[in-house]
RNA sequence: GGCCCGGUGGUCAAGCGGCUAAGACACCGCCCUUUCACGGCGGUAACACGGGUUCGAUUCCCGUCCGGGUCACCA
């Protein structure tokens, strides 16, 4: 038995973004090779010439980054199968058509555009496919119309009869009639190959060992061991994965796409994501540990990820357990990792105003979800809402319009002797002061919170937000809400 | 429509012939509490259906139903 190095490939087309279907294929591929000790390498399949977008590869390049998933070859970094880019093999892959014409297993075809969708339109059943028609041209007629300079096109020729049988690492033995199988284009018109080919010769010539994808292609796998087996190639080990799926307005679910929402990984960060977060859940998204465990960091994973633990079952996409995962992982940040994650978001609430941002951060961060949220959450911090005095009433903390100016009154004159203006001396001081005008903590605390957020959720008490404010927008924000109390009229 | 693949609570899922069928998210209560959260405790909720095989089926087989995928000079 020969032990072969396992090898494992993340195949994109550059279409601009990073769908999350694709970012799990690649974190799978990732963990399946690094879990090995084996070889993770990215290649760029942009054989449809049509499609091009600029810059898209790069967004590949961020995204694997951002997600840290690393490859060990690819078209940035090189390695010793090169050329990583379809393109720039383009090549490479007629000679290996002509190969298969010469052993008898594809054919030359000169049907025109026109006459294939014709016969599309003039098929009873859906899905009746080409006929054929140039299987079994004469080989004088060939070389007449190659000569003529026809343009053509390389059609693999799949067996009449019998069945083609593989395995997958995930769905078992799988068996398809070849009378199923079209006569599909290996070389396109305009001297491209087309996906499936170029799949099938990269693979072979970048000694990939371990082809992981989308369970979507299951039913054309059969086409690519034809292939392996008329180069007499050794096949690959197949990984098809579960497709993840989005649910419609309707309730129906269908293979996850734009209308479902955020669905890629740049939309995702946008929507206040984590990469960490996203990598963790999408991660667990059709696989499941042996034991219990949630919260994976990529190290661990990469130890404990299994094959034998993909499912078959395709799952949907829930924004709820992401948001879940998001929150973990930001709790779990130190604060002042945490204020530089939420700087843009600071920036757009606070402006130039100097808080003490890893402060706030420390009162924010066990009550944040997405990283979105958090402007509005601490804009009363750079200017205090309009608010109405009936903010002040509250029944569980027993505030009333009568009470809450007193309470207020009271703190004022308190907080205007404390010696310090930290956490400790303001939070004692205001508890000595509950104590001693005999009232609950929640009495005076909720009027001075009221009076200095304008609001009546706030991250932080009124302590932390006093501290943060500091002494003199503090005691100004006080003096306004006892102002209102005792003017409604006026305010 | 043909073919392929699936079907455990609303969602993600463990289970791989014998269990009171885990756990997580969401949801609902209660507790904690200077708001909201966090946290703690508890709760509602599932083996699609019908036949077999077996002493015994969520688990194995067949059928039905349901869902998804696929049938391009797209990937």
């Amino acid at each position: 038995m020969e032990h072969k190095k396992v090898r494992t490939r993340f195949a994109p087309s550059p279409t601009g973004f990073m769908h999350v279907g694709n970012l799990r294929t690649a974190l799978y591929e990732y963990l399946i090779a690094r879990s090995a000790g084996g070889e993770f390498v990215l290649r760029i399949e942009d054989t449809d010439q049509e499609r091009k977008i600029d810059g898209a590869v790069d967004i590949i390049y961020k995204t694997l980054r951002a997600a840290g998933l690393r490859h060990d070859e690819g078209p940035d970094i090189g390695g010793d199968y090169g050329p990583y880019v379809q393109s720039e093999r383009k090549n490479m892959y007629l000679p290996y058509a002509q190969e298969l014409v010469q052993k008898g297993q594809a054919y030359y075809c000169f049907c025109s555009k026109e006459r294939l969708d014709s016969l599309r339109e003039n098929a009873d059943e859906p899905g009746a496919g080409y006929d054929r028609h140039c299987r079994d041209l004469p080989q004088e007629e060939v070389e007449r119309l190659l000569e003529q300079g026809a343009s053509y096109v390389i059609r693999q020729k799949m067996p009449l009869t019998g069945s083609t049988t593989f395995e997958d690492a995930v769905y078992g033995t799988i068996t398809v009639d070849n009378s199923e199988l079209q006569d599909q284009i290996l070389i396109k018109a305009d001297g491209f190959p087309t996906y499936n080919f170029a799949n099938v010769i990269d693979d072979h010539t970048m000694n990939i060992t371990t082809v992981v994808r989308g369970s979507e292609y299951l039913s054309s796998t059969p086409k690519y061991n034809l292939l392996y087996e008329a180069f007499g190639w050794d096949i690959p080990t197949y990984v098809h994965l579960p497709l993840i799926m989005g649910k419609n307005d309707d309730g129906s679910i269908s293979k996850l796409s734009k209308r479902h929402g955020a669905t890629s990984f740049e939309d995702l960060t946008a929507a206040g994501f984590l990469p960490e977060a996203i990598i963790n859940y999408i991660a667990l998204l059709g696989w499941a540990p042996k034991d219990n465990q949630e919260i994976f960091s990529l190290q661990e994973l990469e130890q404990v990820f299994d094959i034998s633990g993909i499912s078959k079952s395709p799952s949907v996409f829930d924004y709820d357990k992401l948001e879940w995962f998001n929150a973990e992982y930001i709790k779990a940040m130190t604060d002042e990792a945490f204020a530089q994650a939420a700087a843009p978001y600071f920036d757009k609430a606070l402006g130039e105003q100097s808080f003490d941002r890893v402060k706030i951060a420390s009162i924010l961060r066990q009550r944040t979800v997405r990283l979105t949220e958090i402007p509005e959450k601490v804009a009363f911090f750079a200017a205090l809402p309009a608010y109405g005095c009936e903010l002040f009433v509250n029944k569980k903390s027993k505030t009333t319009l009568e009470n809450a100016g007193a309470m207020l009154k009271a703190a004022i004159e308190a907080m205007e002797a404390l010696p310090g203006w930290d956490f400790d001396s303001i939070h004692d001081g205001l508890i000595a002061l509950a104590q001693e005008l005999g009232v609950k903590n929640g009495t005076l605390m909720w009027p001075v919170r009221i009076a200095l957020s304008g609001q009546t959720v706030t991250p932080g008490g009124a302590v932390e937000i006093a501290e943060i404010l500091g002494r003199e927008e503090s005691l100004r924000r006080l003096r306004l809400g006892l102002e209102k109390l005792q003017h409604p009229a006026e305010s």
